[in-house]
DNA sequence: TTTTCAATCTAACATTGTTAGATTACGAGG
DNA sequence: CCTCGTAATCTAACAATGTTAGATTGAAAA
């Protein structure tokens, strides 16, 4: 993320730097505008007739996988809050699906941006690990740490060995039964 | 977050800019150790005999109330994985009040890294939408993004219109009930 | 008194986002 | 065919940023 400067997208489009400036206010605008791309392959075909529950777990897996797709998705998309037509898709057909399936407007509208904080928490965290080099993980400042605090090195050595896919199924499932709970 | 400068942190010390390399290898380790001191209040004291549903909801709060302490504390916190004493003792509270209440080791480390993945998500899309200026709300391409997205135009005017705590507390309940499920 | 070393300093460098203003390309109107 | 306007790019430059090399301080240890 810090390595992607002006001068590197002008150099792949061969272009000069201050000819961005004609298409974006600035690089914050820029940035805003890669990460709502990010989005756009997801949610794009809404399937009928298909269960509320399948809906967000199709949608929320397509959301992580379009932000691991690439480096520093996640965080790209954390940038800014995106009132984007992507965005606007997306939630537009879990809002839709929790209704048909009875659910109120409150309850439609927060279960819906409840489980994409989730998901959108859950793949920072994911792939900020990923891209953790591994010499810090053997440091003997974190080494101490895991003898002070027992219970938290069995959880972190959880994390380590289990698959990325777990992690996230759990607490997309988790979201969904509390979600069910509310209909 | 792009305004703080090494420059501004050495003036604060009333210290020339290189000496701070001498406390930390570069401005990333440097923006570490400050999201990290966010966490520094937070779940300080275990109450003991106390539900697990209250320890989780106290801590949750703790977190999202020292995040928004400071502007941009919740990107701060995103940018790194932090192995940190704060993570593990916050944590390790959550995990050891779920496996008092019969949780195995599985529901106990991927409950309590869900809800606070949860968490973070929030923060940071409150936070960003908090700082976001109000003129970018009532431009015409917005206008007609909500034309286009009716449902997600509802959704969005319930967010804009209903204090944020509803909707962390909804999240988060959400949150506690798929939990107790698995319980 | 000398030595050592943690901590700070001065000076400089390459890179970054951004702006001002000149230049090109090209279709519309006379 | 010429002219004009404007969308889009360019050249040149600026201030600010992260970072490094190497000199200097100050005080505790030998």
């Amino acid at each position: 993320m810090e390595g992607l400067t002006m001068r590197k997208v002008a150099d792949a489009l061969n272009v000069q730097v201050p000819s961005l400036y004609w298409h974006f206010a600035n690089k914050d605008a820029l940035f805003e505008a890669v990460a709502d791309r990010l989005l756009e392959q997801v949610a794009t075909t809404a399937v009928a007739g298909e269960k509320w529950q399948d809906t967000f777990f199709r949608i929320s897996c397509e959301v992580r996988q379009a932000l691991l797709a690439h480096r520093d998705g996640a965080r790209f998309l954390a940038r800014t809050y995106p009132l984007s037509d992507n965005v606007a898709r997306i939630s537009s057909q879990m809002i839709s699906s929790l209704k048909a399936a009875g659910a109120d407007d409150r309850t439609a509208t927060w279960g819906t941006f409840s489980t994409l904080y989730f998901v959108i928490g859950f793949t920072i965290e994911e792939q900020a690990f990923a891209e953790k080099r591994p010499d810090d993980i053997q440091s003997p400042d974190l080494q101490s740490l895991l003898l002070r605090y027992p219970v938290a090195a069995v959880a972190w050595q959880r994390i380590l060995e289990s698959d990325a896919d777990e992690g996230f199924h759990f607490g997309l499932n988790m979201s969904l039964q509390g979600l069910a709970h509310r209909l």
